[in-house]
DNA sequence: CAGCTATATCGACAATTGTCAATCTATGGG
DNA sequence: CCCATAGATTGACAATTGTCGATATAGCTG
């Protein structure tokens, strides 16, 4: 809050530019955090490493849960907010369901970092 | 947990291969999770933004606070956030601080989500 | 249908986080 | 030396989050 309210305004140097630029509006950025957040998580960075890894058919819960030493509701809720967040798909097949990354997901929040 | 504990082990179809790949261990993940969660709250995003659409002398605080409609101490701490996670650097010159983006950081945090 | 198994959902709880008001520190000017 | 200003730090508080145990749902098998 650059000079105002006070009763004479020195200003002999206004630390820097008002900077006009439009930069990021509120909308995006919420948006934007709500990727990023998904990804903030140590348990989903490694699911995702794991399902990265996996072959093409998608890896099921049951080899997910173990690797992380998480329980099992516990992995499924950081599935449900990789999916969420569309970094992730699901895929039902039996009993079992199969989780495979969302093509193209993770080179898209890399970009919203990057085209900042 | 397949095939463990249980009297007699049908296991006809194990839904699918225990994925032997290393993937991420915990120790990276807890340290790539560190820096993506300095990008994952929308302010910070928006001070990035700001940051990076102004020129290359920096950005002073009293330029951030306004924009976010943040009060002084919160843009303050956002930004000690965001120098912690060697995303910005700060320069002080004078009763100002200037902050800059730190060269080639965005581009790590995103070959971190790339390369997972 | 009854029981089993894989996964999802719910409820609770401790830990972390974003924000603000108040205060502290440091720099510059009279 | 005293005051004004820029910015950082502290303390508090509500909101969110990660985890778990318990329970619910859905599909398979006999």
């Amino acid at each position: 809050m650059n000079t105002a309210l006070t009763v004479e305004t020195p200003a002999e140097e206004p630390c820097c530019e008002p900077s006009t630029a439009p930069a990021l509006n509120a909308a995006d950025a919420q948006e934007s955090a709500r990727i990023l957040k998904a990804l903030s998580d140590p348990s989903r960075l490694r699911l995702l490493s794991i399902v990265k890894a996996g072959d093409g058919g998608g890896t099921c819960v049951c080899d997910l849960t173990e690797p992380l030493h998480l329980g099992q509701p516990t992995v499924s809720h950081h599935l449900k907010i990789l999916v969420d967040a569309g970094l992730l798909e699901r895929e039902k097949r039996g009993t079992w369901a199969y989780y495979s990354l969302a093509t193209g997901a993770l080179e898209r929040a890399a970009a919203m970092i990057t085209g900042l």
